[in-house]
DNA sequence: TGGAGGAACATGTATATACATAATAATTCG
DNA sequence: CGAATTATTATGTATATACATGTTCCTCCA
């Protein structure tokens, strides 16, 4: 896992050696480093090079740093799972389907109640109400629902969204500061399995997603996906890669 | 987003400066950033500074650095969502709900195929199967199926996890360098719809994780959550959270 | 004119140094 | 003896400096 021995600069043999240490549990949670100037001293560096890499580690969750005290191997708490979520069109070829995309409905109006919590908007705002069916193949592949806030994003008014899917269209139009996902699993109503040509109450992952920027709400979107058919996976490193 | 106004450390403020300007558009993707030369002489501050600030948003995928021809900012490809996976137990107290935990099953033996290929195993080993009921309150929460390779962690031999279960002990005992997550939607088969006391074809939302040492294989396991229960959630800012 | 060679340039890495900060250890004094 | 004060220690931040590395651009010469 460390790396396949020639290691690029200094302060990257270091730092997989000493993260070598802690991943095969040589140096287990809790047990605290060499000094800054003891590491320096042992690989032969400076103390600004000892201190990027312990700072990295530290940044990375894999240590932790108390003044005076020294650094500790820090006590693995919470998992974490970093999901690429790419475009629907790249996870379609990535398996080798052809891709394809279609409009399904697409409303211009108030937002609605339902539409003002969906978005987090406190007061009322012009809305575009988007439907959309990808495929892979012949068969439906992911449904979306969408949300766009014409008050943050007034240039989709006029994109009528009937060639391409409006998620590209936005993350390049407008940069994004947060977002927040949910992602859980729902029995298919009927009016989604009818889109996704699957059976009533067969199981769906639903994956929502709401995307702020320095204007505001700017866009609540839902993936549906047939439950059987789709994964999401994450593959993780702790200390990400390094 | 950028912070309540005062800013502790010098390149801290330049930090969130510059990725203020990014995420509000106004240096849009594609925009050549200021040398490090110029960046340091606007922030009266050394190359050195500047240059800790921009390797940081590079590390972040906020920019990208190219040799001779300076910085510019990223195109966003891939939304990334960054899943904290705590402890079962945590989740349940975060609700505010007693929390309770069963041993079900508990098999000792050698691998069969299908273990071999939830662990990724290539040859055989002992594995300890284990099946547990996690508990909100009077309900059952989420069912937790487990394999551990004992090839691994021939510690676990020995516990009987009967009363704690099995994610944290593992977690404290060994560490681990790589992790992957599997996670989709899966309709209740009977004998876990009884297990969760939902009804047979409920959608499920299932988490599967592999998880590797330096050893080799160390555990699998699938979560199962009844579907209308429970939610993932991410929060997401572009740059971590610096 | 066109291509080889080299200068210019921006980033990448590393060092020595300096002072700030926070936490612990030691010391002093009531 | 115990509380307040001071000293020590390790990390945190910042600077000036130096040289390496990979591009781009320009120049010079065939």
């Amino acid at each position: 896992m460390t790396n396949g021995g020639k290691e690029a600069t200094l302060h990257h043999r270091i730092l997989s050696d000493i993260e070598g240490r802690i991943v095969s549990g040589e140096w287990p949670p809790g047990y605290r480093l060499p000094f800054e100037v003891d590491l320096a001293v042992q690989y032969g560096c400076s103390r600004m090079t000892a201190n990027k890499v312990l700072t990295h580690l530290a940044r990375a969750g894999l240590i932790e740093r108390r003044k005076k005290s020294g650094s500790f191997v820090a006590q693995p708490a919470t998992q974490a799972a970093v999901l690429e979520i790419h475009s629907i069109e790249a996870e379609v070829r990535s398996l080798k389907l052809p891709y394809s995309y279609r409009l399904e409905k697409r409303f211009l109006r108030e937002a609605s109640p339902i539409d003002r919590r969906h978005l987090e908007l406190s007061e009322t705002a012009p809305i575009l109400d988007l439907v959309c069916l990808h495929h892979a193949g012949e068969r439906p592949f992911c449904l979306e629902e969408r949300l766009i806030n014409l008050a943050t994003v007034p240039e989709a008014t006029g994109e009528d969204f009937s060639k391409s899917a409006p998620g590209t269209w936005l993350i390049s139009q407008i940069p994004w500061s947060t977002a927040e996902h949910r992602i859980y699993a729902l029995s298919a109503s009927a009016e989604v399995a009818k889109m996704l040509d699957i059976s009533r109450n067969a199981a769906c992952l639903v994956i929502e997603r709401r995307t702020w920027g320095s204007g505001g709400p700017v866009t609540f979107v839902r993936f549906t996906y047939p439950g059987d058919r789709h994964a999401l996976v994450a593959r993780f490193t702790p200390g990400g890669q390094s």
